[in-house]
RNA sequence: CGGAGUGUAGCGCAGCCCGGUUAGCGCGCCACGUUCGGGACGUGGAGGACGGAGGUUCAAAUCCUCUCACUCCGACCA
């Protein structure tokens, strides 16, 4: 029995942050590293990402965009030149002041070599606007020039104090799009697109409902004049951002004189705007879908998406098996399936089936003596945990058919929880009961000021977390202050 | 950055308060045998000098000081 619990996770209902944080290491997506606040993306980990990022790559092309490189270091006068920006980020950090070590006198190592002091501190990106921005100024003259739409793949490091892995960690990785368009119009459908562009991939690829919503002032992006999200809800009944857009305005156009001509012949600044979604989606990802024994992976997302466990007794079984096995994981493939048949002869059927389980792999296809007899394969399902026997003939088309039931099934159970978490209330007294007893999106009345929201935040650690678009217009009254309001917004406790 | 806690074998822990044989347990690991359709079992092995540094003492995992790291709670944030 002891045995059982040290193997098994810690369970979501008893202990949510202890689950999540065994999840992380048990199914080898990622450690803490031994330097501080930083994570190692294990191999499994890492596939997930990768596979996140191939096809946001391939979405962000197909509307338009470009990649390319950007420096890591930052001249600290790039940062100041955006009041806000720079205010935004300067708690976090991270400042080279130094290019070189030597050896120490007393013989104990290096030491920092205070001959080699910079003229003007680097600061490590925590966002790449200042630098890309300023390098902009020289690529852009004409309308002709515009727009220009370039995205970068790239890690940005911002100094936390206390770290969760892939939710909050000193260095990420990410893509930052960042766009100059000629009209502010079209800046503003820019950013709208890519907002859509990740609630896209959130729900097609993650299935992972998200409210795409406007950022109230309190909550938007240093430096943007406005910050759409994606806000999608955790099992716990938190709230996680997975993912922004920001229309810039003119503000680092001006910061950076960045200006066109236009069909007219007049100087313009041009209009921007910047979006990003990082590492922290494999958190959303974890804490959407998994369960208590384990990671629940999407199949879009998922590294291996069908596993073969073969079940046999003698010599002669593992092999007839095994060849079948084989021949089934060759038909998969061929079908465009990432299959991974476990032949270890060192581990038991039991401890496969726990194991894939605990790695979130979408369906388990056993093969055994019987099935051989029968033509037939055990399919298992890892959202449902459902078994049922299929004939072996038709397993491609099964695989297929179950892949996209599976996509939808997580979907929608993830969809229907987040939807019966939003409550509508019309009261202070109703709002922190909600907030304590039940948790998730709160929909109420907001007087449209920060000192209400700042408020509170203060008294119940709820913050807004969008104002939905197309919200509906409705007359109310402030739930803390009683002031007249014209429609609800999303509060909640958020990662 | 403030409060609390933890650091002993690859992992999870006991031992510490009341210093004293060769530092112990479970899982994992290695070998052999029996097993194999839901985390197998038996037998026999290997593996640590107790996060790091300093101090007290005849003697330190155990007491003291400092330091580092991590976890949880708070403030801040993608």
């Amino acid at each position: 029995m002891s045995t059982q619990q040290n193997k098994a996770l810690p369970k979501r209902s008893e202990d949510y942050s202890s689950w999540y944080n065994e999840l992380v290491k048990k199914a080898d997506l990622a450690e803490h590293s031994s330097i501080k606040g930083c994570m190692v993306i294990k191999p499994y980990g890492f596939t997930i990402w990768e596979k996140m990022r191939d096809t946001l790559d391939r979405m962000f092309k197909e509307t338009g965009h470009v990649n390319a490189y950007f420096p890591l270091f930052i001249p600290k006068s790039y940062l100041s030149r955006e009041a806000a920006h720079v205010e935004g980020f300067a708690k976090e950090c991270a400042v080279v002041t130094h290019y070189r070590l030597k050896n120490a006198p007393d013989g104990s190592g290096v030491v920092v070599d205070p001959e080699a002091k910079l003229e003007e501190e680097l600061i490590v990106r925590p966002t790449s606007e200042t630098v890309i921005w300023n390098t902009y100024r020289s690529w852009i003259q004409s309308y002709r020039d515009l727009p220009l739409l370039i995205n970068q793949w790239a890690n940005v490091v911002r100094w936390e104090m206390r770290t969760r892995l892939f939710l909050r960690t000193a260095e990420f990785l990410w893509q930052e799009g960042h766009t100059a368009h000629a009209t502010a119009e079209e800046a503003r459908e820019e950013t709208l697109r890519m907002l859509h562009v990740y609630a896209e991939f959130a729900e097609k690829h993650m299935a992972m409902p998200v409210i795409k919503g406007i950022k109230t002032p309190n909550e938007r992006f240093a430096g943007a004049v406005d910050t759409y999200c994606i806000e999608a809800l955790m099992q716990d009944g938190k709230a996680l951002q997975a993912g922004t857009s920001h229309f810039l305005g003119q503000n680092f156009a001006k910061a950076f004189d960045v200006r066109f001509t236009t069909k007219e012949g007049v100087q313009e600044y041009v209009w921007g705007t910047s979006w990003g979604v990082s590492t922290r989606l494999m958190g959303a990802l974890i804490m959407a879908h998994s369960d208590d024994d384990g990671l629940v992976l999407p199949p879009n997302l998922a590294p291996i998406q069908v596993v073969i466990v073969p079940i046999y007794r003698s010599q002669e079984e593992m092999h007839a098996v095994n060849d079948k096995a084989a021949q089934i994981a060759a038909q998969l493939r061929k079908a465009g399936f990432s299959v991974k048949h476990d032949d270890r002869d060192t581990h038991k059927p039991g401890f496969k089936f726990a194991e894939w389980e605990l790695k979130g792999v979408p369906l388990r296809l056993a093969i055994g003596p019987k099935d051989l007899a029968n033509n037939t394969i055990e399919a298992a399902r890892r959202d449902t945990k459902a078994k049922e026997i299929i004939s072996s003939d038709r397993v491609c088309e099964y695989v297929s058919m179950m892949m996209e039931k599976i996509h939808q099934t997580i979907y929608q159970r993830a969809k229907d929880f987040r939807d019966s978490m939003i409550t509508c209330v019309d009261s202070y007294e109703e709002f922190k009961e909600v907030l304590e007893t039940k948790g998730g999106f709160i929909s109420a009345h907001w007087d449209g000021t920060s000192e209400t929201e700042e408020r509170i935040k203060a008294e119940t650690k709820a913050t807004i977390r969008c104002i939905p678009l197309n919200n509906p217009q409705e007359e109310g009254r402030c739930v803390l202050t009683g002031k007249p309001s014209t429609q609800r917004v999303l509060f909640a406790r958020a990662y």
